[in-house]
DNA sequence: CAAACCAGTTTGTCACGCAAACTAGTTTGC
DNA sequence: GCAAACTAGTTTGCGTGACAAACTGGTTTG
């Protein structure tokens, strides 16, 4: 086995794998471009069902990637999700991850 | 939103599940680089269970990306894994997919 | 005031990841 | 020569996870 195949290995096992699911990296990806973004909205732009929505947003906000605010919009009950600091971090330090192990996969010619 | 985000959560959801997932992201890896690897030899490298192990190459083989071979070295059992051409292609792809994922990614600066 | 709608949560189901226990045979020690 | 330990895996069992369907609580509309 090729120097540096068993690095890239440890790499792969060693995924935040919180961050790691499609779905949650969708909905990261959508917090992290705006201040917030509430229910509907993610819904749609995710193509995720309520459901799967939902438990979603609470698994990231039990690992303190997102924060959950419910308020009022006029008469009705309104979600908004926004990323936290941790979360962004999260992220960042996912892709970089991600980005580390393409380019250091067997077969990938070294940029210079 | 900015545009292309949309394009990037539809990408980040038509990842290959099957080959998303970090086990048999490592056991890929590992056969992608040799013409074939022993049972032994993924469980060190990949650091998986036995259990763990065999279960992950039935799901690659039922899948299609690995291929299996028994046969006896010696008057022991031995199990082979080779990458099938279709699991090598899914593995380029899944890696151009995640490198196309990362360099979309909003607030990545253009590369020149 | 009933029917349709909105905004989400809870529940149920099925698949998955993982390790412990098991199977089958081989080698080693006494 | 036979039991104990080892090799090479598979099967089983358990806790999670993802997902959709069904449900809840309230609001608007006909």
């Amino acid at each position: 086995m090729k120097p540096g195949t068993q690095a890239a290995i440890d790499g792969v096992l060693a995924l935040d794998r919180l961050v790691h699911e499609p779905a949650r990296l969708a909905i990261l990806t959508v917090l992290s471009q705006a201040e917030y973004a509430d229910f509907s909205f993610l819904e749609m732009a995710c193509r995720l069902s309520k459901g799967n929505l939902s438990s979603h947003l609470s698994k990231l906000e039990a690992g303190g990637l997102v924060a959950i605010e419910k308020r009022f919009e006029g008469k009705r009950p309104q979600t908004r999700a926004a990323i936290t600091p941790q979360g962004r971090a999260a992220l960042v330090e996912y892709r970089d991850h991600l980005r580390a192990l393409i380019d250091e996969a067997p077969g990938t010619p070294r940029r210079k």
